[in-house]
DNA sequence: AAGACACGCAACCGCGTCCGT
DNA sequence: AACGGACGCGGTTGCGTGTCT
């Protein structure tokens, strides 16, 4: 009856990841492909639980996760789309596909909910201060803020699907090494502390690799050096010199992880199409992790259908705002 | 300088849903 | 159809790091 054990729940090890495990888990995945979480602890000689391996990859190693500061318009998205749509993290990622659903629900616990109680305490306060003495009053100023904000989440999205008819162009010439060479020449934004760690886990992994040159040895499993380095290939293409060179280097590995920062500082906005598009690798990462039944609707069905739905389910708030000059907005 | 405290990120846990047998 | 494991998701926690006293 039913499918044989997830993994031995004995002898699992927890805690954080070492570069060691980072690569196995990337080359396995490299060669295998991601899916089957079950297979890869007992395939890789992985002491880790499946759902940790999974998490691993989706978080952290799977490629096209931009790392860093929230953008202001990244910030207005998730404001507006926790709005509508809840704490469905997962949801709110698949719209702000370079972002993990643990970053944004991370970022909303940590900055987004004390701005908003901050902002909400604010009001009340002039309340107190009798500078609006009616629940109206702060209700318009408290909506006023929501309508700008909902306003400039409005702008950018209109600006990323043209964008993204412009990124389509570039991509029908190369739909790989020209998109991505063209995102690459965009100077990164300034290195965060997150972005920082990830500096750390290459230069980890560089130690490593250059302590330990035949890293596949310490697996079980076949994993190989060069599985891994083609991993650091993905996007550029086994014929692009360029990518080799980089691929040979630990460098390489630090320019997979920062790769899709330089994109979304490019489209500072979400371009969902435009990022599945950049290569075919990132496309099968992007299908695997996340649902991609958002990305392929267009943003004007997508909008409308978050405001629909936000009046069916009640954010009476919200709708209120809406419905003041919702005209306005589109 | 050092201890206390606050903050933020990565990872784990538990639950609901999906899906294979 | 029923059972039970895999998977995905949201909530929570642990720990490293930065700041304050």
């Amino acid at each position: 009856m039913g499918r044989p054990p997830c993994c031995d729940k004995i002898e699992v090890k927890k805690g954080p990841w070492t570069p060691e495990e980072d690569i196995v888990l990337v080359s396995y995945i490299q060669e295998n492909g991601p899916g089957n979480w079950r297979s890869i602890p007992a395939n890789t000689g992985l002491l880790r639980c499946s759902k940790s391996c999974r998490l691993r990859w989706t978080n952290y190693l799977r490629p096209g996760i931009k790392r860093g500061n929230f953008t202001d318009h990244e910030e207005k998205m998730i404001i507006h789309l926790q709005a509508l749509l809840g704490n469905r993290w997962a949801a709110i990622a698949s719209y702000l596909p370079q972002r993990t659903d643990n970053d944004i629900k991370n970022y909303w616990n940590t900055h987004l909910k004390k701005k908003l109680k901050k902002l909400q305490t604010g009001i009340d306060g002039q309340n107190q201060d009798g500078l609006s003495s009616s629940n109206s009053m702060s209700k318009g100023q408290w909506e006023r803020r929501l309508q700008t904000d909902i306003r400039t989440a409005k702008q950018a999205l209109c600006e990323a699907l043209s964008l993204d008819k412009a990124s389509s162009l570039l991509d029908s010439k190369d739909s790989t090494i020209g998109a991505y060479n063209a995102h690459r020449t965009i100077p990164h934004e300034p290195s965060s502390t997150y972005a920082s760690s990830t500096e750390n886990i290459s230069k980890l992994l560089q130690n490593w690799m250059r302590s330990k040159p035949k890293a596949a040895e310490i697996t079980k499993s076949d994993v190989t050096q060069n599985s891994f380095n083609n991993l650091v290939m993905t996007g550029s293409g086994s014929s692009s010199s360029e990518g080799a060179v980089s691929a040979t280097t630990p460098e390489g590995f630090d320019s997979l992880l920062s790769l899709n920062s330089s994109i979304s500082d490019v489209s500072q906005s979400v371009s969902l199409d435009e990022t599945a598009n950049l290569t075919p690798e990132n496309s099968l990462f992007q299908d695997e992790s996340k649902p991609n039944m958002e990305t392929e609707v267009p943003f004007t069905l997508l909008e409308k259908w978050l405001f629909e739905d936000g009046a069916t389910q009640g954010h009476e708030d919200l709708i209120d705002m809406s419905l003041e000059d919702s005209a306005g907005f589109f």
